[in-house]
DNA sequence: ATGCCATTTTGGTACGACCAAATCAAGTCC
DNA sequence: GGACTTGATTTGGTCGTACCAAAATGGCAT
């Protein structure tokens, strides 16, 4: 009998966080947990490597299946990074991350014509609000932004790589007025999961030209504080993009 | 010797979906992205229960190590609903799914007040923009809805529980009306993620009367056609009870 | 048919072994 | 002496087996 019989207590009660909670069951969880909290506490601070697996399953007197269970978990919340054969890198959860962590859903629901269409209209929900804002109060350093945006934008109109880069970064201007961070994590996110479907075209130095112009009435529109112009230009905008992705598409 | 040696050739390849593609080396994620195949190809419909584990085993020709955690990633992605006990239940993927599946990292930004602020602020910008929709567009039906749920939250002043529900529901239809399923899950995730910092008050019919009101006054400015009017009522609606939960939580 | 109990599944966990990539520590060569 | 090569040691990834406990299942009695 080399192996011991384990009639009960298979859970000794980790000695930390003895708060059973609303804990159904899981025991990987409760590491999780804990684990959260020292990402949350700082205890693991930002971009530290996870001690490894063997320690870990000392420290909460657990198995390494349990162990690794819950640095898979905490893995697919994107609260740390683990890369095929490296230690797992602990990343202080911000929006980004959180959005980020749902790119997996997001790009199998980029697959159906649908998907594409609603997170594109939501998009252009957002960013209508964003120019209304931006119109109605966009401090100096937004619009100075906004301008040397535009003229990065317009010096790239020959090179459709660059102008693209340029393009995002425009755009993602706007998502830095209000100020909330959840905003720019917005934006990434966006670019991330509809650049795949936008690169397959957006060669033709035609639309380029017609794309500056487009960002060009934008700036005006919220230079001159009006949000109702700012909104239709951008509505334009990005109403003729989805026209061409659409045509492109080749889906009727 | 009792245990094979096996030597080499310990990924034997699947014979399913033998593409390499940008496989980085784990090995769970091709079992991944073949179960996610599966379920968009209809081949493991809504609501169904996923095979067990050993079945799984046998099909991929995988250690039940692999499996489980490739379960686990399906799980904790949203797509598979795993309960303690039971087996696997699919889920179709979808814009709720996505984002209840950012649950976790969010409920833990929550704890701090920025992360709250942040994510409400987020939410008084997407209803403004949903007012002003609603104010320029909305159908016969959402205008009913809209009366209804008006009705019912005037019902419900008394009843702060009941009332809760109505101002929920009220909020709802106006998430209902750009007609992108985006919105409808937005809501109810910010609904799950927010609600716990409202409960703690919440409790005054005082407060609800203030409430009806203003929902009256969102109401009255969308019936009539009035964008400015209704982004203004619902700011007021909006900032006041933000006022009373930083009051409730006295971070002054 | 309905309800209860014994049996079989099936998920959860544990343990130990082993491979291969990474990392670390010497030892060597310029 | 410092940069480079090499061998030993970690450490993550997988496999296999075993066992428990909760579910699911099937059969029997009422």
């Amino acid at each position: 009998m080399d192996r011991p019989n384990y009639s009960a207590e298979t859970r000794p009660a980790p000695s930390e966080d003895p708060a059973p909670g609303p804990s159904g069951g899981r025991a990987a969880d409760a590491i999780v947990r804990q684990i959260q909290g020292r990402i949350l506490s700082g205890a693991l601070p930002d971009k530290a490597a996870l001690p490894p697996e063997r320690k870990l399953m000392e420290e909460f007197s657990a198995s390494r299946t349990v162990i690794r269970e819950a640095v898979a978990a905490l893995a697919s919340q994107g609260l740390v990074e683990a890369r095929p054969r490296h230690r797992p890198i602990v990343r202080r959860p911000g929006f980004d991350t959180a959005l980020s962590s749902v790119g997996g859903i997001i790009s199998m629901m980029m697959q159906q014509r649908s998907g594409v269409e609603s997170l594109y209209f939501s998009r252009i929900f957002i960013e209508r609000g964003l120019v209304r804002d931006a119109a109605t109060s966009a401090g100096r350093d937004h619009i100075a932004a906004l301008k040397s945006a535009l003229a990065d934008n317009k010096a790239a109109i020959e090179d459709s790589g660059a102008f693209y880069a340029t393009d995002v970064a425009f755009h993602g201007v706007l998502y830095s007025v209000p100020g909330n961070p959840i905003f720019p994590a917005l934006h990434t996110a966006y670019v991330d999961w509809l650049s795949p479907h936008w690169n397959k075209m957006m060669s033709q130095p035609e639309r380029n030209k017609l794309n500056y112009a487009a960002h060009e009435a934008i700036y005006r529109a919220i230079l001159e504080r009006d949000p109702d112009a700012a909104e239709a230009a951008l509505i334009r905008h990005l109403d003729s993009a989805w026209q061409d992705v659409r045509n492109t598409f080749e889906l009727g």
